[in-house]
RNA sequence: GUGGGUGUAGCUCAGUUGGUUAGAGCGCCAGGUUGUGGCCUUGGAGGUCGCGGGUUCAAAUCUCGUCACUCACCCCA
């Protein structure tokens, strides 16, 4: 490119969305409309733009250094919402005397986060967020659970295609306790293990280390990540403590929901972001080539820390950009063409008033109609609307207007139907 | 932040030891066919070979720098 030219190229990690795109992305978003509106969520929507404030206070400590943050021309910092929570909060800490709980509310919202570009992440992306406030009922866990695996069912994705790996940072607390791991060591431990998996059991084991746990606590805390299921955690706690009940309910829950085939304890899920309390999930397509497809869990702090009453949650983030890469994997095709139903086409000017007036009348009877600028060529306009993906094409010449009628060409089968000029 | 890879037409890519006017397929436009698309056929438009310096009689080709894109790691939604 040279100085001089404008590149065309959207800028880093952003996307565009030409005509062919948009198929695919109205099937996802209207997919989670319908999954989240079946399992009885109300929709809200905030502002893109957030103060650099409230997204300090409330998001992790990673996040900010990734923050798209500016300054306007009063001097207020500001920044893009990198994820909806913190919105979520305050506007639900904003009304909160008035609101009735539990609250079920969702978003599809775009989000921005400046970071090194991979596979399945980009700079922006829009996502779904689920979420259940105010309920400490395991059922919320469970609904937002279902309500994801719904419209991922409903775009063709099944128990074959992914899985939700489910874990509880509350029973994680319980199992350091009885392994005598102070509790003052349990952030830089949860950060530990939701690296493995991701880098080598050494460089955890070294990361645990230099985090002031003795090489015996490593050790144990490493044989953690054997347990394979809660039951062979509960036989290392000795009785089923809270956490692990809970979780238990929680498979119970999903059995009786009939997606049981869909979810499985995994005691290496922890999630990066500090907000998270007691259950936390991941769901991964099979063969773990991609990134997590969804993620959330359950935060009890969550209004409290931004200055509002206490209100625990469960929240669930859903980005489209995994998700896409996972149906074009699959090579399904979902997704209506954004094209009109009809072509309407003329030989000459003397045609046009013909085709101005039929166009407008199939119009009123809703039919999508894309009428030619200008006079074509019989075959030029044939290819056309054949290439545009009409269903059907009317050309207008003047044997047509003299005799008041057209014919209707079906461009899949090549059949014509005469039918009046209106 | 670390380490690879790649930059030639709108797209996917050829381009020989450096050597005439830089090619192909697809796509686009038009003609063959002035009342009917897909097939066929003919033609056309579209490139300062990412950018800048160097070597050379001569650079898409060699060299140095730079920028961009991309993958893996790191990190994370």
């Amino acid at each position: 490119m040279g100085t001089n030219k404008q590149s065309f190229s959207a800028p880093r990690g952003m996307r565009d969305f030409y005509p062919e795109d948009m198929p695919l992305r109205n099937a996802v978003f209207a997919a989670w409309h319908t999954a989240a509106g079946q399992h009885g969520f109300q929709q809200y929507d905030a502002c893109v733009v957030e103060t650099l404030d409230l997204l300090k206070k409330k998001s992790g400590d990673e996040i900010i250094g990734q923050i798209y943050d500016f300054t306007d021309k009063s001097d207020r910092e500001l920044a893009l919402r990198p994820e909806m929570t913190p919105s979520l909060a305050r506007m639900v800490a904003a009304r909160q005397n008035a609101l009735r709980f539990p609250l079920k509310w969702y978003s599809i919202v775009q989000c921005f986060r400046y970071e090194r570009m991979s596979k399945g992440r980009k700079r922006e992306h829009f996502q779904l967020n689920l979420d259940i406030i105010g309920e400490n009922s395991v059922l919320a866990e469970v609904e937002v659970i279902s309500a994801a695996t719904r419209a991922l069912e409903s775009l063709g994705l099944g128990p074959d295609d992914f899985c939700v790996h489910v874990s509880s940072r509350a029973l994680l607390t319980d199992l350091l306790l009885k392994l005598d791991i102070p509790a003052d060591h349990h952030p830089a431990t949860f950060l530990a293990l939701d690296k493995l998996g991701k880098i080598s059991k050494e460089a955890t084991s070294e990361l645990l280390l230099t985090s002031g746990l003795d090489r015996s606590h490593v050790e144990s805390v490493l044989s953690l990540l054997a347990i394979k299921s809660l039951d062979e955690a509960n036989n290392i706690l000795g009785a089923p403590t809270p956490a692990s009940m809970r979780l238990s309910d929680f498979f119970q829950f999903m059995e009786s929901y009939g997606l049981s085939d869909r979810v499985a304890f995994d005691i290496s899920i922890v999630r990066g972001l500090a907000y998270y309390t007691g259950i936390v999930f991941e769901a991964f397509d099979r063969s773990k080539e991609l990134r997590a497809i969804f993620g959330g869990g359950r935060y009890d702090n969550l209004l409290g820390d931004i200055g509002g009453n206490p209100a625990g949650g469960v929240g669930l983030g859903f980005g489209d950009v995994v998700l896409a890469e996972l149906l074009t994997n699959k090579n399904s095709s979902i997704g209506v063409p954004n094209t009109a139903d009809t072509g309407v086409g003329y030989m000459s000017e003397e045609q046009k008033p013909a085709a101005i007036s039929l166009s407008l009348s199939l119009r009123q009877e809703n039919i999508l109609v894309d009428l030619a600028l200008h006079p074509e060529k019989a075959k030029t306009f044939f290819s056309r609307a054949d290439r545009s993906g009409f269903q059907q094409a009317i050309f207008i010449g003047p044997d047509d207007v003299a005799s008041g009628t057209v014919r209707v060409k079906n461009l899949k089968t090549g059949e014509q139907q005469q039918m009046d000029l209106a």
